[in-house]
DNA sequence: TCTGGGGTCCTAGGACCC
DNA sequence: TCTGGGGTCCTAGGACCC
């Protein structure tokens, strides 16, 4: 298999992926407000993972803290995360689209993959791929279709809820052009606030942007690639190499901030144990470690160094965690606290060839 | 109403070496 | 006494996405 070319390039995505898995196992919840996140106690320092469209209705959405949800929707019903079950689903929905005939599946996360066919029509491909979805999983998807992995992604978008659209280089313009340039992939509020500031508001201005103004903005690589963003363009090609992690990470917000040395100090050894197990299973050490701290107002600080010569060793990592936590100010109280392990990167997942997510 | 948790990639600037 | 130019590695921070 691999990285392979196709006639077109589908993106599928889930509609309401994570409220839909439940409504599905918990049938008496349809047509309710569902709001999924944290242990489902609105009490808590939380947010929201994902909400239904019947709460989304009260202004409520993904990212939003818990507390203020269930104020917004009186008769929410909130429920807590569940990882597992969404990664199951999510592998029945994955090996639906495998299963369909010349189709390469590129998974981008839980509820969403991109899916290269050569079809004369890439409309009844979609059609058959919700409908095959839908009877094997019982969720139903958005389908965006596309000339490239960006314009399918965008088109999605166009067809939700449970619907198909079609983005490509003959309609991209007078679908996207007066858009702002936030409405992009890869765009997001800091760097459309920077491209205002030189009078670029819109996908059609970014798409003609002086090439000089973006480089000197933003580098020569990320200038060039807003441009090209603009304009729909990049990569077609779908690659279903198996992901290869980079890190692994473990965070906790506490729900009363830590004070005590002793407390952190017990935080630190937990989320390294954590992580390390993470690490362990994929059989590769550790070669880097990223210490994260958020201050009680809010503020958040990293450490970082490389470990060498890589080691799995508990005692080893733990010590470099303690040594970088040596170097936050111990003065000020701590509401979350996060640490990251880089991996080395496998010889035969080198050079490019494993897809680097979101990488158009 | 205070702001999760898991990821990836890019850039700037200093250290260090030749 | 002044101080080039290229390269790599490392740390910190920024930005974005689901």
């Amino acid at each position: 298999m691999g990285p392979r070319t196709h006639a077109w390039v589908l993106h599928v995505d889930l509609d309401q992926f994570i409220a839909a898995v439940e409504v599905l196992r918990h049938p008496e919840l349809a047509g309710r407000p569902v709001i999924v996140g944290g242990r489902g106690d609105p009490t808590e320092r939380a947010v929201v993972s994902t909400a239904s469209y019947e709460a989304r209705e009260f202004g409520v959405g993904s990212g939003m803290p818990l507390r203020l949800a269930a104020r917004k929707v009186p008769d929410a019903v909130i429920l807590p995360v569940d990882a597992p079950a969404y990664t199951a689903a999510s592998a029945r929905v994955m090996e639906t689209l495998r299963a369909y005939p010349g189709a390469i599946v590129q998974v981008l996360g839980w509820d969403e993959a991109f899916v290269g066919v050569d079809a004369a029509f890439p409309e009844a491909t979609a059609r058959d791929l919700q409908r095959a979805v839908l009877e094997r999983t019982g969720l139903h998807c958005s389908v965006g279709i596309g000339d490239t992995l960006l314009r399918a992604k965008v088109a999605t978008g166009f067809g939700k809820p449970r619907g198909v659209f079609r983005l490509t280089a003959a309609n991209w313009m007078s679908v996207m052009g007066d858009r702002p340039a936030t409405a992009l992939w890869g765009v997001g509020s800091r760097v459309g606030r920077r491209l205002a500031a030189h009078g670029i508001e819109t996908v059609a201005q970014l798409a003609d942007a002086d090439l000089d103004v973006l480089v000197g903005e933003f580098g020569p690589r990320m200038g060039p690639w807003y441009r090209q963003l603009g304009r729909g363009e990049g990569t077609r090609v779908v690659d279903d190499t198996p992901w290869v992690a980079r890190g692994h990470s473990r965070e906790t917000t506490y729900q009363q901030d830590l004070t005590e040395p002793e407390e952190v100090e017990r935080a630190l050894r937990e989320l390294v144990d954590q992580v390390l197990a993470d690490v362990a299973a994929e059989g590769r050490p550790v070669i880097g470690l990223t210490l994260k701290v958020r201050y009680v107002p809010f503020t958040t600080k990293t450490f970082s160094r490389r470990i060498r010569p890589p080691t799995s060793d508990r005692e080893v990592v733990l010590a470099h965690v303690l040594e970088l936590s040596a170097k936050r100010d111990a003065s000020r109280a701590v509401r979350l606290l996060g640490v990251r392990a880089e991996m080395p990167m496998p010889e035969d997942a080198r050079d490019g060839h494993t897809p680097t997510r979101g990488g158009w």
